[in-house]
DNA sequence: CTAGGGTTAG
C-alpha cells in the first residue's frame, strides 16, 4: 500500500463516473474515429504494415510526414513503441499528442505494466478525467501481475461496472499466482460466465495440481450447457495428462473425431503431451502425423514426446527432420533435445546440438543454458558446463542448481560452496535443490565442517522444508568422515521419521569402515523399510566377506534367492562418434576385443612395476559379483577403458559410464592407468564421477 | 495491430 497512498481517496472519486455516461462518451467518440480515418487512409495503412513487421523507424518516418495525426495514428505507433519496450518514446508521443480519447490513454496504461512500470501506470489511470471499463480492467490486471492483491481487489470493488471480461481478469490473476481458493471464490461469485470463465479455472485448477476437479469442473460445464473451444479443450486434455487419465482422454478424443471435430494446432499438441505422458507413443505420434498444420510446438511436443518414454534416439532424430522440413527449433526444442543427449549420455550430440543452438543465436537463452550445463555435466564434461554457466547474462534458480549439482557429482566440493556464495550475492534465493546438491558436494569432497554448516543454514531457513534426501545426505557425510555413532544417533533424533534411504547411507559407512555393528542395525532398518533394496544385502554380503563371515554371507545369498532379489550385472559403456559400445565383465563380443585385451595385458605388467598388487577381496566378492573366474583385470569398466584406449587419439579425455560402483581394486588400478597413460580418465558410477588423474582420483578414494 | 479476459511444447 506504501507506493499509493492515494489509491483509496483516488477511488471514490473516480467511482462516481457512472457507466452511462461513459457509454455516450465511447459512442461520440467513435464518430470522431471514423472521420479523422478517412483524412489519412494511405498513411495509416503503411504505418500500420510496419508496425506489424516491428520496423519502427519506418514507421515513424512516415508518421513525421503528417501534418496533423489524428488520434488514431498516434496510438497506433504508441502501442507500437510499447511493444518493442520503448515506453519512452511511446511516452514523449502520448504526452505531445494534442487530444487523447479512452484508448490512447489504455494503450499506454497497458505499454507501461507490460514495461514493468506499474506507479507510471496507475499514474496515468488517476490521470484520466473519463475511464472504461476496460480501462480498470487494465489496471486491476497491473495490480494482479505485480502481485498486489489487495489492491488490485480494492480496485476490482471499486470498478463502476463490471463486465465478465473484468471477472474473468480477477479469476485469471489469482489462478496465476497460485491462489485458487480466491480464484474460485470470484468464479462462483460472477453473476454470469461465459465459456473463457470456465476454461480459466479448469486450467488454473490443473496448473496447481489439482487435474481431476478441473476435469470434474469440465463436467460441470458441460452440464450447464456451455460448449467448450479449443482451448478449454487444450486444458482439459492437459489436465488428462497430468494424471494420466489415460481412459478419460481417450474417451474424449474420440468422441470429438466422431463429431467431426476440427482440431488445430492446440489441441492436437495437448493430445500428443496427453498420449505422451500416458506412454502411448504410437497415438502421439498419430496425432502428430494426421494433423494438417505443423509447427515449431508440435514438433518439440514429438520431441518431447520420445524423450519422456526413453526413446531418446527417435527423439533426436526428429529434430534433425524437423530442420530438414525447415521448421526452425526454439528454446523449448533445444530443452528437449539436450535432454535426450542426457538419457543418451552422448556428449558428441549434445555438442552437435549445442553448436546448432549457437547458430540460430540461442545460446544467451536461459532455459537453453541451463539445460546446456545439465548435459555437459551428465555427459561428463563439468568444464564444458562450468564454461556455459559463467557466460551467461542471466542466471536464474535453476541456473545455480544445475551447477551446483554438476559440481556436486564430479566431486567439486569447493567449486560447489564457491558458487554457493556467488548465488546469494546475486540475491538469488536458495531451494531444497540447491541444498541437496551443496550437501551432496560435500558428501562426495568429503568435508564434515562444510556439510555442517550448510545443513545449519538449511535448517535455519524456514521457506525450505527439509526433506529425507537432505537428512540421507547429512548422514552420507557423516558417514564417509567415520562419525558412524553420531550418524545414528543423527537418524534417531531426525524430527521424521527416517526411510530405507536414510539408513542405506549409514550403512554404507559402515561398508568404507567395516564397522559391523551399526552395520548390522543399519541392515535390520532397510531390510525392514525395504525388503527389496538390493543395495542393503550386497552391502551386507560384502561386509560380511571382509570379516571372512562365511556364514552370514551364504545366510544373507539365501535371504536374497528366497526374496527373489537380483543383482544387476555389472556393465560399463563408452559412446564414440554417436554408438554406445557396452561391455560386460570378461567380454569378449566386441570386433575390437583381441586389441583391448592386448592393451589390457600390456598395462598390467607396467602397473605391477609402478607398485600395483590386486586385491583379491574383491576378486571373489566384489560389489557387483561380476564371475568370479574372470580375472580383476577384465572388469568392465578395464574392458570399456581398453576400447577407449585403442579407439581414441592420444592423451584425449577417455569417459566411460557404469551402472553399478567401480569395484576397489578397479579404482586403485584405473588411478595408476591414468597415470601411465598419461590420459584423464572420467568414470560415472551409479552415483557419482570420478576424475583420475596423474595417478589419482577426485573422490579421495571414498565413494 | 489504437485498449481489457482463455489454449499447446518446455
Amino acid at each position: 500500500m506504501a507506493c499509493f497512498p492515494a489509491l483509496s481517496r483516488s477511488l471514490k472519486s473516480i467511482s462516481s463516473v457512472s457507466s452511462i455516461s461513459l457509454k455516450k462518451f465511447s459512442n461520440s467518440f467513435m464518430i470522431i474515429t471514423n472521420y479523422a480515418k478517412m483524412g489519412t487512409s494511405s498513411h495509416s495503412s503503411t504505418i500500420s504494415e510496419y508496425l506489424r513487421n516491428d520496423r519502427l523507424d519506418e514507421a515513424r518516418r512516415v508518421f513525421d510526414k503528417i501534418t496533423s495525426p489524428d488520434v488514431y495514428i498516434y496510438t497506433m505507433l504508441i502501442s507500437g513503441y510499447c511493444r518493442n519496450n520503448k515506453t519512452n518514446e511511446a511516452l514523449n508521443l502520448f504526452y505531445r499528442m494534442p487530444t487523447r480519447d479512452v484508448v490512447s490513454w489504455n494503450s499506454m496504461i497497458k505499454g507501461c505494466l507490460d514495461n514493468g512500470d506499474l506507479n507510471k501506470a496507475y499514474d496515468l489511470f488517476n490521470q484520466m478525467s473519463e475511464r472504461s471499463v476496460v480501462s480498470w480492467t487494465t489496471m486491476v490486471n497491473g495490480f494482479l501481475q505485480f502481485g498486489r492483491f489487495e489492491l488490485a481487489e480494492e480496485l476490482f470493488e471499486c470498478m463502476p461496472s463490471r463486465d465478465i471480461a473484468a471477472w474473468n481478469s480477477m479469476v485469471l490473476g489469482y489462478c496465476r499466482s497460485g491462489r485458487i481458493k480466491d480464484a474460485f471464490n470470484m468464479f462462483k461469485r460472477m453473476p454470469s460466465k461465459d465459456v473463457i470463465s470456465w476454461t480459466m479455472m479448469i486450467g488454473g485448477l490443473d496448473q496447481c495440481g489439482k487435474s481431476d476437479e478441473a476435469l470434474s469442473l469440465f463436467r460441470d460445464m458441460r452440464g450447464v450447457g456451455v460448449d467448450p473451444t479449443s482451448s478449454t479443450l487444450s486444458s482439459v486434455f492437459t489436465a488428462c495428462a497430468n494424471i494420466s487419465a489415460l481412459e478419460r482422454g481417450v474417451q474424449l478424443h474420440g468422441h470429438l473425431f466422431k463429431s467431426g471435430y476440427v482440431f488445430d494446432a492446440f489441441i492436437s499438441t495437448s493430445l500428443m503431451t496427453f498420449y505422451a505422458k500416458c506412454k502411448q507413443i504410437e497415438s502421439c505420434l498419430k496425432v502428430f502425423q494426421e494433423n494438417l498444420v505443423s509447427n515449431v510446438v508440435m514438433w518439440t511436443a514429438l520431441v518431447t514426446g520420445y524423450g519422456l518414454n526413453g526413446m531418446h534416439e527417435e527423439a533426436l532424430d526428429v529434430f534433425k527432420n524437423m530442420m530438414k522440413e525447415g521448421i526452425v527449433p526454439n528454446q523449448s526444442t533445444f530443452v528437449s533435445a539436450l535432454n535426450s543427449c542426457c538419457g543418451l549420455e552422448a556428449l558428441d550430440r549434445g555438442k552437435e546440438i549445442h553448436t546448432k543452438a549457437i547458430k540460430l543465436g540461442l545460446f544467451l537463452d536461459v532455459f537453453v543454458d541451463n539445460s546446456l550445463i545439465v548435459m555437459y555435466s551428465k555427459c561428463g564434461n563439468l568444464d564444458y558446463g562450468v564454461n556455459v554457466f559463467n557466460n551467461m547474462n542471466e542466471k536464474n534458480l535453476v541456473s545455480w542448481n544445475s551447477i551446483i549439482v554438476g559440481c556436486a557429482q564430479h566431486g567439486g566440493g569447493m567449486l560447489a560452496l564457491k558458487y554457493f556464495d556467488q548465488m546469494a550475492q546475486s540475491g538469488v534465493q536458495p531451494d531444497a535443490i540447491t541444498f541437496l546438491g551443496l550437501l551432496t558436494a560435500c558428501s562426495h569432497s568429503r568435508m564434515l565442517d562444510k556439510g555442517k554448516y550448510v545443513f545449519d543454514l538449511l535448517n535455519r531457513d524456514p521457506s525450505i522444508e527439509v526433506r529425507l534426501e537432505h537428512y540421507a545426505s547429512m548422514v552420507d557425510i557423516m558417514g564417509r568422515s567415520g562419525q558412524l555413532k553420531e550418524a545414528e544417533e543423527f537418524i534417531k533424533n531426525m524430527p521424521i521419521k527416517a526411510n530405507s534411504m536414510v539408513w542405506l547411507a549409514l550403512l554404507s559407512a559402515c561398508k568404507l569402515y567395516s564397522n559391523l555393528e551399526v552395520a548390522t542395525k543399519a541392515a535390520q532398518y532397510v531390510l525392514d523399510l525395504d525388503p527389496h533394496d538390493s543395495a542393503a544385502y550386497v552391502l551386507l554380503s560384502n561386509l560380511y566377506a571382509s570379516a571372512c563371515r562365511w556364514n552370514d554371507v551364504s545366510r544373507i545369498r539365501v535371504m536374497m534367492k528366497g526374496r527373489g532379489i537380483i543383482k544387476q550385472r555389472g556393465a560399463s559403456w563408452v559412446t564414440l562418434k554417436g554408438s554406445k559400445h557396452v561391455f560386460n565383465s570378461g567380454d569378449i563380443s566386441h570386433p575390437l576385443s583381441r586389441k583391448i585385451y592386448q592393451k589390457l595385458d600390456s598395462l598390467s605388467g607396467k602397473l605391477k612395476e609402478f607398485g600395483y598388487v590386486p586385491d583379491q577381496r574383491f576378486d571373489l566378492h566384489d560389489v557387483e559379483n561380476e564371475q568370479k573366474e574372470v580375472s580383476l583385470f577384465y572388469h568392465s569398466e578395464r574392458l570399456a577403458i581398453g576400447f577407449a584406449l585403442v579407439s581414441t587419439v592420444e592423451g584425449s579425455t577417455i569417459r566411460v559410464m557404469k551402472n553399478l560402483r567401480v569395484c576397489g581394486d578397479c579404482h586403485s588400478a584405473i588411478k595408476l592407468m591414468s597415470k601411465i597413460v598419461g590420459r584423464t580418465i572420467i568414470i560415472r558410477d551409479s552415483s557419482r564421477f570420478h576424475h583420475f588423474k596423474d595417478g589419482d582420483c577426485s573422490c579421495g578414494n571414498y565413494w
